[in-house]
DNA sequence: CTTGACTTCCTATCGTCGATAGGTGATTCT
DNA sequence: AGAATCACCTATCGACGATAGGAAGTCAAG
Protein backbone atom coordinates (compact mmCIF):
# COMPACT_ATOMS: atom_id res chain seq x y z
CA UNK A 1 0.00 0.00 0.00
CA UNK A 2 1.96 3.08 -1.51
CA UNK A 3 1.13 6.10 0.38
CA UNK A 4 -1.03 4.87 3.13
CA UNK A 5 0.87 6.17 5.85
CA UNK A 6 0.46 9.63 3.84
CA UNK A 7 -3.45 8.94 3.41
CA UNK A 8 -3.70 7.95 7.28
CA UNK A 9 -1.51 10.84 7.99
CA UNK A 10 -3.34 13.20 6.22
CA UNK A 11 -7.35 12.10 7.05
CA UNK A 12 -6.08 12.54 11.00
CA UNK A 13 -5.03 15.96 10.42
CA UNK A 14 -8.32 16.76 8.67
CA UNK A 15 -10.15 15.59 11.88
CA UNK A 16 -7.97 17.85 13.74
CA UNK A 17 -9.00 20.70 12.37
CA UNK A 18 -12.34 19.68 12.11
CA UNK A 19 -12.28 19.41 16.31
CA UNK A 20 -10.56 22.61 16.38
CA UNK A 21 -13.46 24.30 14.55
CA UNK A 22 -16.02 22.74 16.60
CA UNK A 23 -13.95 24.07 19.77
CA UNK A 24 -13.68 27.43 18.29
CA UNK A 25 -17.21 27.96 17.83
CA UNK A 26 -17.44 26.85 21.13
CA UNK A 27 -15.07 28.74 23.29
CA UNK A 28 -13.78 31.54 20.27
CA UNK A 29 -10.97 31.67 18.36
CA UNK A 30 -9.08 32.76 21.16
CA UNK A 31 -9.94 30.42 23.46
CA UNK A 32 -8.92 27.47 21.46
CA UNK A 33 -6.38 25.30 23.91
CA UNK A 34 -4.22 22.07 22.33
CA UNK A 35 -4.85 20.13 25.60
CA UNK A 36 -8.60 20.64 25.32
CA UNK A 37 -8.72 19.78 21.14
CA UNK A 38 -5.67 16.82 21.79
CA UNK A 39 -8.35 15.26 24.21
CA UNK A 40 -11.27 15.90 21.92
CA UNK A 41 -9.78 13.68 19.34
CA UNK A 42 -8.44 11.14 21.61
CA UNK A 43 -5.25 12.13 22.05
CA UNK A 44 -2.46 14.05 25.19
CA UNK A 45 -1.63 17.69 24.14
CA UNK A 46 2.18 16.62 22.90
CA UNK A 47 0.84 14.14 20.26
CA UNK A 48 -0.63 16.69 18.45
CA UNK A 49 3.17 18.14 17.71
CA UNK A 50 3.51 15.52 15.48
CA UNK A 51 0.84 16.93 13.26
CA UNK A 52 1.37 20.91 13.94
CA UNK A 53 4.72 22.34 14.86
CA UNK A 54 3.01 25.04 17.04
CA UNK A 55 -0.11 26.31 17.98
CA UNK A 56 0.13 28.90 15.04
CA UNK A 57 1.09 26.20 12.25
CA UNK A 58 -2.68 25.01 13.51
CA UNK A 59 -3.80 28.22 12.84
CA UNK A 60 -2.32 28.52 9.80
CA UNK A 61 -4.02 25.16 8.64
CA UNK A 62 -7.27 26.77 10.07
CA UNK A 63 -6.88 29.80 8.07
CA UNK A 64 -6.49 28.03 4.57
CA UNK A 65 -8.81 25.51 4.92
CA UNK A 66 -11.18 28.25 6.09
CA UNK A 67 -10.45 30.70 3.29
CA UNK A 68 -10.73 27.37 1.09
CA UNK A 69 -14.28 27.24 2.50
CA UNK A 70 -14.73 31.19 1.22
CA UNK A 71 -13.49 30.01 -2.31
CA UNK A 72 -15.83 27.04 -2.43
CA UNK A 73 -18.82 29.24 -1.47
CA UNK A 74 -18.05 31.52 -4.19
CA UNK A 75 -17.62 28.72 -6.71
CA UNK A 76 -21.16 27.61 -5.96
CA UNK A 77 -22.43 31.18 -6.13
CA UNK A 78 -24.41 31.35 -9.51
CA UNK A 79 -23.93 35.66 -10.56
CA UNK A 80 -26.73 37.54 -12.31
CA UNK A 81 -25.41 39.18 -15.76
CA UNK A 82 -26.03 42.53 -14.78
CA UNK A 83 -22.37 43.09 -13.23
CA UNK A 84 -23.73 45.45 -10.27
CA UNK A 85 -25.99 43.11 -9.25
CA UNK A 86 -23.50 40.22 -9.65
CA UNK A 87 -21.29 42.50 -7.37
CA UNK A 88 -23.72 42.74 -4.50
CA UNK A 89 -24.72 39.03 -5.10
CA UNK A 90 -20.61 38.58 -4.33
CA UNK A 91 -20.97 40.76 -1.29
CA UNK A 92 -23.24 39.12 -0.05
CA UNK A 93 -22.30 35.77 -0.59
CA UNK A 94 -18.95 37.15 1.32
CA UNK A 95 -21.01 38.55 4.09
CA UNK A 96 -23.11 35.38 4.60
CA UNK A 97 -19.85 33.50 4.87
CA UNK A 98 -18.39 36.07 7.51
CA UNK A 99 -21.85 36.39 9.49
CA UNK A 100 -22.34 32.37 9.74
CA UNK A 101 -19.29 31.59 11.92
CA UNK A 102 -17.96 34.48 13.97
CA UNK A 103 -14.54 32.38 15.34
CA UNK A 104 -13.71 31.87 11.99
CA UNK A 105 -14.39 35.25 11.26
CA UNK A 106 -12.07 36.13 13.94
CA UNK A 107 -9.35 34.00 12.65
CA UNK A 108 -9.47 35.11 8.94
CA UNK A 109 -10.67 38.60 8.87
CA UNK A 110 -9.85 39.98 12.19
CA UNK A 111 -6.57 40.47 14.48
CA UNK A 112 -7.93 38.21 16.77
CA UNK A 113 -4.59 36.14 17.56
CA UNK A 114 -1.70 37.94 19.14
CA UNK A 115 1.40 36.74 17.34
CA UNK A 116 -0.29 35.24 14.15
CA UNK A 117 0.51 35.73 10.95
CA UNK A 118 -0.76 33.02 8.27
CA UNK A 119 2.25 31.92 6.20
CA UNK A 120 2.38 33.02 2.34
CA UNK A 121 0.99 29.83 1.14
CA UNK A 122 -2.18 30.83 3.15
CA UNK A 123 -2.33 34.22 2.77
CA UNK A 124 -2.53 33.78 -1.02
CA UNK A 125 -5.80 31.74 -0.50
CA UNK A 126 -7.05 34.65 0.94
CA UNK A 127 -5.72 36.90 -1.98
CA UNK A 128 -7.67 34.51 -4.47
CA UNK A 129 -10.97 35.43 -2.47
CA UNK A 130 -10.15 38.95 -2.25
CA UNK A 131 -9.42 38.86 -5.79
CA UNK A 132 -12.72 37.64 -6.75
CA UNK A 133 -14.42 40.08 -5.15
CA UNK A 134 -12.09 42.88 -6.85
CA UNK A 135 -12.83 41.14 -10.15
CA UNK A 136 -17.13 42.00 -9.69
CA UNK A 137 -16.20 45.15 -8.91
CA UNK A 138 -14.37 46.11 -12.65
CA UNK A 139 -16.99 44.46 -13.92
CA UNK A 140 -19.09 46.88 -12.22
CA UNK A 141 -17.09 49.49 -13.26
CA UNK A 142 -15.21 50.46 -10.17
CA UNK A 143 -11.25 50.24 -11.44
CA UNK A 144 -9.33 52.71 -9.44
CA UNK A 145 -8.09 51.25 -6.21
CA UNK A 146 -9.38 54.09 -4.23
CA UNK A 147 -12.74 53.11 -4.76
CA UNK A 148 -11.70 49.45 -4.58
CA UNK A 149 -10.40 49.76 -1.31
CA UNK A 150 -13.49 51.75 -0.29
CA UNK A 151 -15.35 49.02 -1.42
CA UNK A 152 -13.62 46.62 0.47
CA UNK A 153 -13.85 49.15 4.14
CA UNK A 154 -17.07 49.42 4.10
CA UNK A 155 -17.84 46.18 3.51
CA UNK A 156 -16.00 45.03 6.25
CA UNK A 157 -17.54 48.11 8.35
CA UNK A 158 -20.69 46.58 8.03
CA UNK A 159 -19.64 42.91 8.97
CA UNK A 160 -17.72 44.08 11.56
CA UNK A 161 -20.22 46.44 13.14
CA UNK A 162 -23.13 43.50 13.00
CA UNK A 163 -20.94 40.92 14.11
CA UNK A 164 -20.44 42.96 17.05
CA UNK A 165 -23.52 44.60 17.96
CA UNK A 166 -26.17 42.54 16.70
CA UNK A 167 -24.77 38.89 15.59
CA UNK A 168 -27.63 36.97 14.04
CA UNK A 169 -29.32 40.09 13.01
CA UNK A 170 -28.90 42.84 10.26
CA UNK A 171 -29.40 46.24 11.40
CA UNK A 172 -26.05 46.96 9.75
CA UNK A 173 -25.79 44.46 6.83
CA UNK A 174 -29.14 45.23 5.15
CA UNK A 175 -27.56 48.64 4.06
CA UNK A 176 -24.98 46.90 2.49
CA UNK A 177 -26.78 47.43 -1.21
CA UNK A 178 -27.46 50.68 -0.85
CA UNK A 179 -23.85 51.38 0.12
CA UNK A 180 -22.51 50.25 -3.00
CA UNK A 181 -24.88 51.63 -5.27
CA UNK A 182 -23.97 54.74 -3.46
CA UNK A 183 -19.97 53.86 -4.13
CA UNK A 184 -20.57 52.54 -7.35
CA UNK A 185 -22.38 54.94 -8.74
CA UNK A 186 -20.01 57.80 -7.24
CA UNK A 187 -16.63 55.79 -8.54
CA UNK A 188 -18.20 55.21 -12.13
CA UNK A 189 -19.21 58.69 -12.68
CA UNK A 190 -16.13 59.99 -11.37
CA UNK A 191 -14.17 57.97 -13.72
CA UNK A 192 -16.32 59.40 -16.57
CA UNK A 193 -16.05 63.17 -15.35
CA UNK A 194 -11.80 62.70 -15.26
CA UNK A 195 -11.58 61.59 -18.84
CA UNK B 1 -3.16 64.47 57.11
CA UNK B 2 -7.27 63.15 55.46
CA UNK B 3 -7.27 61.40 52.77
CA UNK B 4 -3.23 61.00 52.23
CA UNK B 5 -4.25 56.85 52.03
CA UNK B 6 -6.48 57.47 49.17
CA UNK B 7 -4.65 60.34 47.43
CA UNK B 8 -1.29 57.92 47.15
CA UNK B 9 -3.27 54.94 46.28
CA UNK B 10 -4.79 57.13 43.43
CA UNK B 11 -1.48 57.92 42.94
CA UNK B 12 -0.06 54.43 42.41
CA UNK B 13 -3.20 53.07 40.40
CA UNK B 14 -2.38 55.93 37.94
CA UNK B 15 1.24 55.22 37.73
CA UNK B 16 0.30 51.82 36.76
CA UNK B 17 -2.10 52.39 34.16
CA UNK B 18 0.48 54.83 32.49
CA UNK B 19 3.06 51.51 32.68
CA UNK B 20 0.42 49.24 31.77
CA UNK B 21 -0.30 51.66 28.15
CA UNK B 22 3.73 51.52 27.48
CA UNK B 23 4.02 47.74 27.78
CA UNK B 24 0.85 47.31 25.93
CA UNK B 25 2.44 49.92 23.11
CA UNK B 26 5.60 47.48 23.36
CA UNK B 27 3.76 44.19 22.95
CA UNK B 28 0.24 44.99 22.04
CA UNK B 29 -2.84 44.62 24.70
CA UNK B 30 -2.85 40.91 24.03
CA UNK B 31 0.73 40.72 25.18
CA UNK B 32 0.35 42.89 28.24
CA UNK B 33 1.40 40.62 31.42
CA UNK B 34 0.96 41.17 35.20
CA UNK B 35 4.30 39.97 36.13
CA UNK B 36 5.92 42.11 33.60
CA UNK B 37 3.44 44.83 34.60
CA UNK B 38 4.22 44.51 38.04
CA UNK B 39 8.36 44.43 37.69
CA UNK B 40 8.08 47.49 35.88
CA UNK B 41 6.30 49.84 38.73
CA UNK B 42 8.50 47.74 41.21
CA UNK B 43 6.49 45.20 42.50
CA UNK B 44 6.31 41.42 42.51
CA UNK B 45 2.98 40.32 40.55
CA UNK B 46 0.68 39.43 43.08
CA UNK B 47 0.94 42.77 45.07
CA UNK B 48 -1.14 43.68 42.03
CA UNK B 49 -4.14 42.70 43.29
CA UNK B 50 -3.85 45.65 45.66
CA UNK B 51 -5.10 47.99 43.31
CA UNK B 52 -7.00 45.48 40.40
CA UNK B 53 -9.09 42.58 41.13
CA UNK B 54 -8.28 40.58 38.36
CA UNK B 55 -6.23 41.68 35.18
CA UNK B 56 -9.96 42.21 33.41
CA UNK B 57 -10.47 45.00 35.78
CA UNK B 58 -6.99 46.38 34.86
CA UNK B 59 -8.19 46.74 31.15
CA UNK B 60 -11.48 48.06 32.13
CA UNK B 61 -9.69 50.21 34.09
CA UNK B 62 -7.55 51.04 31.06
CA UNK B 63 -10.82 50.87 28.91
CA UNK B 64 -12.09 53.94 31.27
CA UNK B 65 -8.78 55.95 30.74
CA UNK B 66 -8.85 55.91 27.19
CA UNK B 67 -12.20 56.95 26.15
CA UNK B 68 -11.19 59.69 29.01
CA UNK B 69 -8.53 60.56 26.81
CA UNK B 70 -10.66 60.53 23.93
CA UNK B 71 -13.33 62.85 25.02
CA UNK B 72 -10.60 65.42 26.48
CA UNK B 73 -9.69 65.43 22.98
CA UNK B 74 -13.36 66.06 21.35
CA UNK B 75 -13.52 68.34 24.12
CA UNK B 76 -10.20 70.53 23.01
CA UNK B 77 -11.76 70.32 19.28
CA UNK B 78 -12.77 73.49 17.86
CA UNK B 79 -15.19 72.84 15.55
CA UNK B 80 -15.99 74.92 11.99
CA UNK B 81 -19.72 75.84 12.42
CA UNK B 82 -20.73 74.39 9.02
CA UNK B 83 -22.16 71.21 10.41
CA UNK B 84 -20.97 68.87 7.42
CA UNK B 85 -17.46 70.36 8.23
CA UNK B 86 -17.86 70.17 11.96
CA UNK B 87 -18.85 66.53 11.44
CA UNK B 88 -16.03 65.55 8.96
CA UNK B 89 -13.66 67.03 11.85
CA UNK B 90 -15.46 65.10 14.39
CA UNK B 91 -15.06 61.59 12.38
CA UNK B 92 -11.22 62.80 11.29
CA UNK B 93 -10.49 64.03 15.12
CA UNK B 94 -11.61 60.10 16.13
CA UNK B 95 -9.83 58.75 12.90
CA UNK B 96 -6.54 60.42 14.34
CA UNK B 97 -7.18 59.28 17.77
CA UNK B 98 -7.76 55.62 16.74
CA UNK B 99 -4.21 55.71 14.57
CA UNK B 100 -2.22 57.24 17.01
CA UNK B 101 -2.14 54.27 19.56
CA UNK B 102 -2.78 51.03 17.59
CA UNK B 103 -3.01 49.48 21.22
CA UNK B 104 -5.57 51.74 22.90
CA UNK B 105 -7.59 51.09 19.92
CA UNK B 106 -7.61 47.16 20.06
CA UNK B 107 -8.58 47.95 23.62
CA UNK B 108 -11.45 50.79 22.93
CA UNK B 109 -12.93 49.46 19.26
CA UNK B 110 -11.98 45.80 18.40
CA UNK B 111 -12.85 43.10 20.52
CA UNK B 112 -9.53 42.13 20.95
CA UNK B 113 -9.56 40.59 24.55
CA UNK B 114 -10.95 37.25 24.98
CA UNK B 115 -13.03 37.55 27.72
CA UNK B 116 -13.41 40.95 28.16
CA UNK B 117 -16.36 42.94 28.79
CA UNK B 118 -16.03 46.57 29.88
CA UNK B 119 -18.14 47.79 33.05
CA UNK B 120 -21.60 49.77 32.90
CA UNK B 121 -19.96 52.36 33.99
CA UNK B 122 -16.49 52.15 31.62
CA UNK B 123 -18.77 51.46 28.60
CA UNK B 124 -20.64 54.57 29.72
CA UNK B 125 -17.86 56.60 28.54
CA UNK B 126 -17.19 55.06 25.15
CA UNK B 127 -21.51 55.59 24.61
CA UNK B 128 -20.72 59.41 25.93
CA UNK B 129 -18.17 59.70 23.21
CA UNK B 130 -20.27 58.35 20.48
CA UNK B 131 -22.85 60.10 21.69
CA UNK B 132 -20.55 63.38 20.90
CA UNK B 133 -20.20 61.97 17.34
CA UNK B 134 -24.11 61.07 16.55
CA UNK B 135 -24.71 64.74 17.63
CA UNK B 136 -22.45 65.97 14.81
CA UNK B 137 -24.37 64.14 12.73
CA UNK B 138 -27.52 64.87 13.55
CA UNK B 139 -26.53 68.78 13.03
CA UNK B 140 -25.47 67.96 9.36
CA UNK B 141 -28.89 66.40 8.80
CA UNK B 142 -28.39 63.00 9.21
CA UNK B 143 -31.46 61.75 11.52
CA UNK B 144 -32.20 58.44 11.05
CA UNK B 145 -30.53 55.08 13.14
CA UNK B 146 -29.69 53.41 9.93
CA UNK B 147 -27.68 56.17 8.34
CA UNK B 148 -25.89 56.64 11.50
CA UNK B 149 -24.73 53.32 11.47
CA UNK B 150 -23.71 53.36 8.13
CA UNK B 151 -21.53 56.47 8.98
CA UNK B 152 -19.97 55.06 12.41
CA UNK B 153 -19.40 51.34 10.20
CA UNK B 154 -17.43 52.79 7.26
CA UNK B 155 -15.54 55.03 9.84
CA UNK B 156 -14.47 52.03 11.64
CA UNK B 157 -14.29 50.30 8.57
CA UNK B 158 -11.79 52.89 7.40
CA UNK B 159 -9.78 52.75 10.59
CA UNK B 160 -9.97 48.95 10.76
CA UNK B 161 -8.28 48.66 7.24
CA UNK B 162 -5.64 51.54 7.85
CA UNK B 163 -4.64 50.00 11.06
CA UNK B 164 -4.46 46.42 9.81
CA UNK B 165 -2.68 46.91 6.18
CA UNK B 166 -1.02 50.25 6.25
CA UNK B 167 -0.62 51.39 9.79
CA UNK B 168 1.10 55.19 9.91
CA UNK B 169 -0.20 55.86 6.21
CA UNK B 170 -3.25 56.99 4.56
CA UNK B 171 -4.63 54.77 2.00
CA UNK B 172 -7.71 53.83 3.14
CA UNK B 173 -8.55 57.21 5.47
CA UNK B 174 -7.96 59.93 3.14
CA UNK B 175 -11.13 58.55 1.35
CA UNK B 176 -13.22 59.26 4.84
CA UNK B 177 -14.40 63.17 3.47
CA UNK B 178 -15.56 61.85 0.36
CA UNK B 179 -18.09 58.84 1.79
CA UNK B 180 -18.78 61.49 4.05
CA UNK B 181 -20.43 63.40 1.60
CA UNK B 182 -22.04 60.42 -0.11
CA UNK B 183 -23.60 59.58 2.67
CA UNK B 184 -24.88 63.06 4.11
CA UNK B 185 -25.78 63.91 0.76
CA UNK B 186 -27.65 60.48 0.64
CA UNK B 187 -29.32 60.58 3.66
CA UNK B 188 -30.79 64.32 3.69
CA UNK B 189 -32.05 63.71 -0.05
CA UNK B 190 -33.42 60.45 0.98
CA UNK B 191 -35.52 62.19 3.72
CA UNK B 192 -36.53 64.80 1.65
CA UNK B 193 -37.31 62.51 -0.78
CA UNK B 194 -39.95 60.57 1.72
CA UNK B 195 -41.65 63.92 3.24
C1' DC C 1 10.53 -14.12 8.87
C1' DT C 2 13.32 -11.23 10.80
C1' DT C 3 15.60 -6.90 11.25
C1' DG C 4 15.88 -2.00 11.15
C1' DA C 5 13.77 2.30 10.13
C1' DC C 6 10.00 5.11 10.60
C1' DT C 7 5.51 6.42 12.65
C1' DT C 8 2.72 7.55 16.36
C1' DC C 9 1.79 7.90 20.58
C1' DC C 10 3.12 8.36 25.63
C1' DT C 11 4.99 10.40 30.43
C1' DA C 12 7.64 13.82 32.59
C1' DT C 13 9.07 18.26 32.78
C1' DC C 14 9.95 23.25 31.82
C1' DG C 15 8.79 28.31 32.05
C1' DT C 16 5.09 31.62 31.94
C1' DC C 17 0.65 32.93 32.86
C1' DG C 18 -3.35 34.69 36.08
C1' DA C 19 -4.92 33.92 40.64
C1' DT C 20 -5.10 32.77 45.75
C1' DA C 21 -3.45 31.97 50.61
C1' DG C 22 -1.22 33.53 54.28
C1' DG C 23 2.21 36.26 56.57
C1' DT C 24 5.11 40.60 57.82
C1' DG C 25 6.37 45.06 58.65
C1' DA C 26 4.98 50.03 58.09
C1' DT C 27 1.51 53.54 58.43
C1' DT C 28 -2.46 55.52 60.25
C1' DC C 29 -6.27 56.29 63.43
C1' DT C 30 -8.39 56.13 68.07
C1' DA D 1 0.21 53.10 73.10
C1' DG D 2 -2.47 49.88 71.07
C1' DA D 3 -5.51 48.42 67.28
C1' DA D 4 -6.67 48.52 62.64
C1' DT D 5 -5.52 48.99 58.11
C1' DC D 6 -2.34 49.27 54.30
C1' DA D 7 1.06 47.69 51.11
C1' DC D 8 3.85 44.65 50.12
C1' DC D 9 6.06 39.86 50.26
C1' DT D 10 6.89 34.43 49.44
C1' DA D 11 4.90 30.18 48.24
C1' DT D 12 1.85 27.80 45.69
C1' DC D 13 -1.96 26.46 42.49
C1' DG D 14 -3.84 24.93 37.87
C1' DA D 15 -3.78 25.80 32.91
C1' DC D 16 -1.18 26.95 29.16
C1' DG D 17 2.33 26.06 25.07
C1' DA D 18 6.48 23.66 24.28
C1' DT D 19 10.43 20.20 24.58
C1' DA D 20 12.94 15.78 25.80
C1' DG D 21 13.15 11.18 25.66
C1' DG D 22 11.20 6.75 25.40
C1' DA D 23 7.99 2.87 24.08
C1' DA D 24 5.01 0.54 21.32
C1' DG D 25 3.17 -0.19 16.59
C1' DT D 26 3.71 -0.31 11.35
C1' DC D 27 6.02 -1.27 7.35
C1' DA D 28 9.37 -2.59 4.02
C1' DA D 29 14.01 -4.68 2.64
C1' DG D 30 17.10 -8.52 3.21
Amino acid sequence: MAGSVALRREAKIASIIEAAWELAREHGIGGLSLHALAREVGMRQPSLYEYFASKHALFDALFAAGNRQLLERLDATTFPHEPRAALKRGLAVFVEFALEDSARSELLFQRHIPGFEPTRESYGLAEEALDRLVELMHDAGVNEQGDVDCLVAVTAGLIDAQMSNDPGGDRWTRHLDRLVDLLVDDATTKRRRSR
